[in-house]
DNA sequence: TCATGGTGTAATTACAATGATTACAAGTTT
DNA sequence: AAACTTGTAATCATTGTAATTACACCATGA
């Protein structure tokens, strides 16, 4: 299992539209960097759109940030595109044998485990904001 | 997307192993607790088995631990039933355009990101012991 | 020794999620 | 009106999961 790389692509798709100062960032335009089908971009970009964090019109070419980069977090991106469900990066077995010990307490007792991890792994993603991976990217192309 | 319930019930497994002190933990006697097919059993005792967690024979009905529970970690666990790649808790999207700024930098900007998010959940599970599980099944029971 | 019951493992099935693709309605611009 | 864009639904191939069946192989006890 994985994380669906639409996480990947929203950084991808909201990095592309704050760099593309002087161009239109357009699905077509975007998916070619992506290098993946403009209606695939075009999903994901509502997906966004929905969460607040770009603004798009039917009809009218190209996408821009809703807020500022540093306002925009990877915890943001990831809960927009919806790679993981509210409190559900791990699965717990269903149905569990209620007659015995472990069964009817196994859920209660793992279940904050898993809260906690997934938590950790979140606040990672909260920490980071557009802005420090625009500026990485930048940097990176500086040095070329 | 969810990490499988193997993990779930990978620690089931080890956990009614320990418990049940007075019985054999045959696969069938598992199954029952986990409320699936035995074969569903067998097939992840052998992930334990390979992981060294457990000591299973052919033939021999029972599994015991191969460890003590205070040296087991849910991280153990974790790795033995391969819920998630090396690595690979996020999966990048692949081929994206070497000739856009963005596309042939976004993966190594992200990378490091995705592996420290990673790295933090998987810290939690290695900070928690079967010995912890247990005991805290064994006082939710003595509760009722 | 042989019947019984266990583990190990492969094959099959059903199901769900993913990502690519096509198609087209509806909006905008020139 | 023509050309282009977004929004969205439908379809398809692929993949991973979990359940199930089947059977080879091993160990034990009558």
């Amino acid at each position: 299992m994985s994380i669906s790389s639409r996480f990947s692509v929203g950084i991808h798709i909201l990095t592309l539209i704050e760099l593309n100062t002087d161009g239109v960032s357009s699905s077509e335009f975007i998916a070619s960097s992506v290098n993946t089908n403009p209606a695939v971009i075009r999903k994901l970009m509502g997906m966004l759109k929905k969460a607040n964090l770009i603004v798009v019109q039917p009809g009218i070419a190209g996408a821009k940030l809703a807020k500022k980069p540093s306002e925009i977090t990877l915890f943001d991106v990831y809960k927009a595109v919806n790679v993981v469900q509210e409190k559900e990066l791990f699965s717990l077995h269903e149905h569990p044998n209620p007659k015995c010990t472990v069964g009817k307490n196994i859920q209660n007792t793992i279940e904050p485990i898993f809260l906690t991890a997934q938590n950790a792994m979140e606040q990672v993603l909260k920490g980071v904001t557009l802005e420090a991976v625009v500026k990485d990217i930048s940097l990176k192309e500086s040095l070329i």
